[in-house]
DNA sequence: TATTGTTATACTCTATAACTATA
DNA sequence: TATAGTTATAGAGTATAACAATA
């Protein structure tokens, strides 16, 4: 005889379920928020958040550059990057510099202080990594980051 | 002659920048949002969110769980979990139920429906994760898997 | 028309704190 | 005192849409 369909399941209906642990993404999830939390705790709250820092290793290694490309290397929004911009200005760690020749950019340019600040959360950063992945051996982090870089690469070089 | 701290920085002062690519939480961001975006994809606008779908799965893997037990499981705060199990509850996927002799807590309890949408969305996701992971060997994706969740494991061991 | 930077806005996710009823 | 569930609330993070200036 039919059954209600909202009726609860009992034990001898039970089929056996996959485990979230078997799933790739949960654990991804699980991994990025245990960097996620370490990185902020290691900065501090006066210190840069992760997408922040982002942003500022870009404007230290690509001279020049401006929000929209950083907006496409970092796969964000661009006006996502007009307050952190703003705040990194504030701080004094980079400026808004007028470009000659094309006046709807603003060049972005690292000052001594942001080089220092850079160098000295990046050493931050390099540290809370190396804490995290000290369960790892230098075969395995090199294994895991080529993995999920590969994943990014081929990710972003689709249609 | 000192410099004003904050003029920018010249090329002649430029020092290499480790790039992004080289830290593991960066990457670690990056996949997850794909993995994000793509199970939101995958289930579509009217179908579970990822954490709904990790709510579900626990009860339907533990019998007559509740929503502390699935906070702990999955690190959330408990607060987090009414909204869900609301959801699901309206959905009639499942249902609270009273457990005697210990009234503070209400076992959760899948129903056939809910069995039924687990399925189908578990189907979904093993097929999107498969996607995702087209790239990679079999071997590539169960170490993937390891290096994730043993970090995970050491997290939750710790004091 | 397309692009850059910007603003305004809204939405999702999630945590915090406080409350209640039990234990 | 401690725990389970709940509510209210606030904050972070981020996307969307529209706009002005420029190309």
């Amino acid at each position: 005889m039919p059954q209600p369909a909202n009726r609860i399941s009992r034990p001898k209906d039970r089929t056996e379920v996959e485990p979230l642990d078997t799933l790739v993404g949960y654990n991804l999830k699980r991994a990025y928020m245990i960097f996620q939390d370490d990185f902020r705790k290691t900065l501090g709250d006066s210190g840069l958040t992760p997408r922040a820092f982002a942003v500022l290793t870009l404007i230290a290694q690509i001279p020049s550059v401006t929000q929209s490309a950083i907006s496409r290397h970092l796969g964000i929004e661009r006006s996502g990057l007009v307050a952190i911009v703003d705040d990194l200005e504030k701080r004094g760690l980079v400026l808004r510099v007028a470009v000659p020749g094309e006046r709807r950019v603003q060049a972005l340019a690292i000052t001594d202080n942001g080089k220092r600040a850079h160098k000295i959360s990046d050493e931050a950063v390099r540290k809370h990594e190396e804490r995290l992945l000290s369960v790892f051996s230098r075969r395995e982090r090199q294994t895991l980051l080529d993995l999920l870089s590969r994943l990014r690469n081929w990710k972003e070089n689709l249609p």
